[in-house]
DNA sequence: CCGGATCCCAGCGGATACTG
DNA sequence: CAGTATCCGCTGGGATCCGG
């Protein structure tokens, strides 16, 4: 998903963390405040347990989202946008926008 | 690229036409004015000519980029965004502005 | 110089089974 | 429920040749 040769492209940084196929999905979902793992995977139909499980971590890694594991049974675990992950906002909003208008 | 079940997805028909490996880039070129396609690819180190093409009629079919043939000698191809193309302009600027922000 | 046609392959990600 | 492990199919895209 990265490229070492285009660092000096100025959208490289965002395209390195939205180019996975799912990615963008997941953001939306977690940015419309759906954010537990089970409920992700059940809006997002077609994905597989480990892409999305790949993906969560990938964007975990990339300080985009936080993890959060409540201890209780059976367990649940929830996905936030990270402070960092939140400014990615204006990026979704203008795709739903732009969706809207030209779907 | 397309996935016609999540189709009731907000967010789909520009994730459909933004996810190939390397459309952001070009659209992000041809939006800089680098507008032929020896430039396009100058600019884009690593990627093929058959990606390049690929990719450009693509974005051609999908009405965001017009193609201009010039009878020189040796031709000379140009494309533009069009008026649909040109209304990704905010998804471009604030992809740009993240990426200057967190990389 | 632009880009179509072919061939080919790496690696992304899908399916399934299994565990804490 | 929320993943991990394994296997493997498929397609995006690279290399190359060629023609306009």
């Amino acid at each position: 998903m990265d490229n070492h040769i285009l660092n000096e492209c100025p959208i490289q940084p965002v395209v390195d963390i939205l180019s996975g196929k799912w990615t963008s999905y997941i953001l939306w979902e977690i940015y419309n405040k759906n954010n537990h793992y089970g409920s992700i995977k059940k809006q997002l139909p077609g994905i597989s347990t480990r892409t999305l499980a790949v993906r969560l971590k990938f964007l975990e890694n990339k300080g985009i989202l936080s993890r959060t594991v409540f201890n209780t049974n059976p367990p649940t675990v929830t996905y936030d946008l990270t402070n960092k992950g939140l400014t990615l906002a204006p990026i979704l909003k203008s795709m739903k926008t732009w969706s809207e208008l030209y779907q």
